[in-house]
DNA sequence: GTCTATAATTTGATAGAC
DNA sequence: GTCTATCAAATTATAGAC
């Protein structure tokens, strides 16, 4: 079995690599306006202007294009969350802002695959899927579960310094992720009315790493 | 036309009430398992041990079932606020508490309804539905706002009083729908090893209030 | 590599027996 | 009021021409 976090295609063997993102786009956009169980291959072929011809020359089945988007949404998350993990300058707190900054403005700026990637979190799709090609929702699982593991370890380590309230790491990760998720609920860049990017990133970050404070001063020693 | 919040049917007429719960309890099971496209008419007959005959006797079509689905949950929901808006005894932010702990409360014991509730809010679904049942739709969503309207009363009255920060009603009630909504995402009833509905709900309400709250102490007169 | 059939299935909805 | 039978449409996936 290859490792849980190697490349894996879930295209056709030999196929190349441009068509293939292009498909790629034209679905996430497809999946994230309907939904997969409403998304027909022709939709999806429609908005490349082509036929599903050609869409079957890459991929073997709906669902395989279908876990091939979570699968691409899950990585770029996790490769932006990577260094912000890292970055020993800022404290955890400020960590913890960086990241849910981040994965606000990732949802509200790359709409259609994050949308979908929130879908592919769904239970019901999930498992599924699971039977059906158990290899590709693992490495899924894999990669979701990791990127949680970096918020669980900020607040923890908030926790630790007794800056957090004294909260259950994995719990208290579970109303991070709403509020944030939700966001591909309700943003929408084409009403005017709503707030920029920046200022909506800024007030959620705000918003979470205020809610897991503790409210008084911290006795010093 | 029917006033926006008179009650509305969605059956055929003439149709018996218990039979129609009936229906609509086992509708509402199956969209949540499977969200509203890849329900079947005989999914839901089947989880009642009929066949689709029985559903067509009583609703005219899928979406009406959903649609009806959906009413039901919201009216659910927003009978469930209102006495906890006008409790003259609770402040602000102790009365935002409470409408957050019965929303997460609901999210974990109606599960089924909550969550279809929950689908209905997607954009493309209530987009698509609007062209067929433009009055069921508006009445959802009349439901809707009026919910929404009173979270956002709650925080401009902790705000003018001076308890929470100075955000916009309207943009401080996305990260809180969001956090309490996607408890359906992850909550599940037969998990032993999460924590009871109580403790998550009253987590849930404490993270809320406190994202809201000003760090500092307000300066007396 | 993309298209045009076309096969095989599923599914929403109706008609009419009981 | 519920069931069986059936139609009509949509849709996944394949085969084979170009």
């Amino acid at each position: 079995m290859t490792s849980r976090f190697e490349p894996m295609s879930l295209t056709r063997p030999g196929v190349s690599d441009k068509g293939n993102q292009q498909i790629l786009e034209a679905a996430a956009e497809a999946f994230n306006r309907r939904g997969f169980a409403a998304t027909s291959i022709d939709d999806i072929a429609d908005a490349l202007g082509a036929t599903k011809g050609r869409i079957y020359h890459y991929y073997r089945s709906k669902l395989d294009i279908f876990l091939d988007v979570l699968v691409a949404s899950m990585r770029d998350l996790l490769e932006k969350l990577q260094p912000i993990l890292t970055d020993s300058e800022r404290s955890p707190e400020q960590r913890l802002y960086d990241a849910a900054y981040m994965h606000a403005t990732t949802m509200m700026t790359r709409r259609s695959f994050s949308r979908v990637a929130i879908q592919g979190l769904e239970a019901p799709v999930l498992a599924e899927a699971q039977t059906k090609r158990a290899d590709a929702v693992n490495l899924f699982i894999g990669l979701r579960d990791r990127y949680e593991d970096g918020f669980a370890d900020l607040v923890e380590q908030g926790r630790a310094s007794g800056v957090f309230r004294d909260v259950d790491p994995r719990l208290a990760t579970k109303p991070i992720f709403g509020a944030l998720n939700w966001i591909n609920m309700w943003y929408d860049p084409a009403q005017e009315s709503q707030a920029g990017v920046a200022a909506i990133a800024e007030e959620f970050a705000v918003f979470i790493v205020n809610g897991l404070r503790r409210r008084e001063p911290v006795p010093g020693p």
